[in-house]
DNA sequence: ATGTAAGTTGACGTTAACGTCAACGTTATA
DNA sequence: TATAACGTTGACGTTAACGTCAACTTACAT
């Protein structure tokens, strides 16, 4: 319980050191700070970053993998370092995020679908190369996909009633 | 196996009702054709989308979801459409494709770690917004997450050798 | 003292994915 | 016949998320 706030052998990065740590630029990293999703402390003038701004960044690009903006991003770190005091902008932002977790499950559905038919196409491919004499290989997917629309069409647009929209 | 072409009864949708159905405008759509992501028929000059499209546009936006450019897609759309004979190049997408999905599989996995951060911040929130005297409630975070840190950057670095890249 | 490697702040350029007009053609209805 | 309603093609504007300089400081090794 005692907040000792040892951060003698915390490990510490330059912002080049720290860039590269997330496989991206300095420029990204300054980029973040001028949009208040960062602050490193400082010394003498250079930015300094530890172990805080570490996890704190991989949040961010976590949420940005995801298609996020950076804006969508500060609302949320705005709340969490608690700088949103004001009860109704809580309340809005919190409908926000409960919308947002909504959508992450669909989310979850289109990695799904995706990835099936990544992998499909992937044995098509490999099928196709393997093969000797170069036959009507194209047309293959058009054909398949028009003979299942009309159940899959049907489906989607009696389930249509219960729309809501994307992102943030 | 009769290719019969029977596209009387099929739905068929005008620029404006098809971006309708997926919640964007008939720009986008127009974009997306520009781009070459779909050939829609033409009655008098006008576009017609039938279910081809739809089934077609449905994965493209699917992919656009998850983060993937324009031109990511098209790449993928290309091989369906089998208008990449040169064994070469489909070789390298073969190996892009099977990139993609596993990175999809790290994706599964932000989406969780997000889903876990949203839906604790949005009990948090609410546990605050029932509260009646407000305390040093901001802070928490940040204290929670320098506490757990160690063990996570450890995590991190011992199996910093076999990284990979992003998206396409 | 002189690089050299790391940092800093502007300022401007760039790319993707559209938005926003403008000017125009076609069809159906009052 | 006129006036919507729906379509078309440019052409230009916009926003987010940086990239790419330039001009400069600071710390440290030779």
């Amino acid at each position: 319980m005692n907040k000792v706030n040892v951060t003698s052998n915390d490990p510490k990065w330059g912002v080049q050191a720290f860039a590269t740590l997330f496989d991206i630029t300095p420029r990204a990293v300054r980029f973040y700070e001028d949009k208040g999703l960062i602050t490193p402390c400082r010394e003498n003038g250079s930015r300094v970053f530890g172990p805080v701004e570490y996890v704190r960044f991989e949040r961010i690009l976590r949420a940005k993998r995801l298609g996020f903006t950076l804006d969508d991003i500060k609302e949320v770190l705005d709340v969490m370092d608690g700088t949103v005091r004001a009860h109704v902008e809580l309340r809005r932002r919190r409908e926000n995020f409960a919308r947002v977790v909504k959508n992450l499950s669909r989310r979850r559905e289109d990695i799904k679908k995706l990835t099936a038919d990544m992998t499909d196409l992937c044995a098509r491919i490999d099928t196709h190369l393997a093969d000797v004499n170069p036959d009507d290989h194209g047309l293959a997917f058009a054909a398949d996909y028009e003979a299942v629309f009309r159940e899959h069409f049907a489906d989607e647009h009696t389930s249509d009633i219960n729309r809501n929209d994307d992102n943030a």
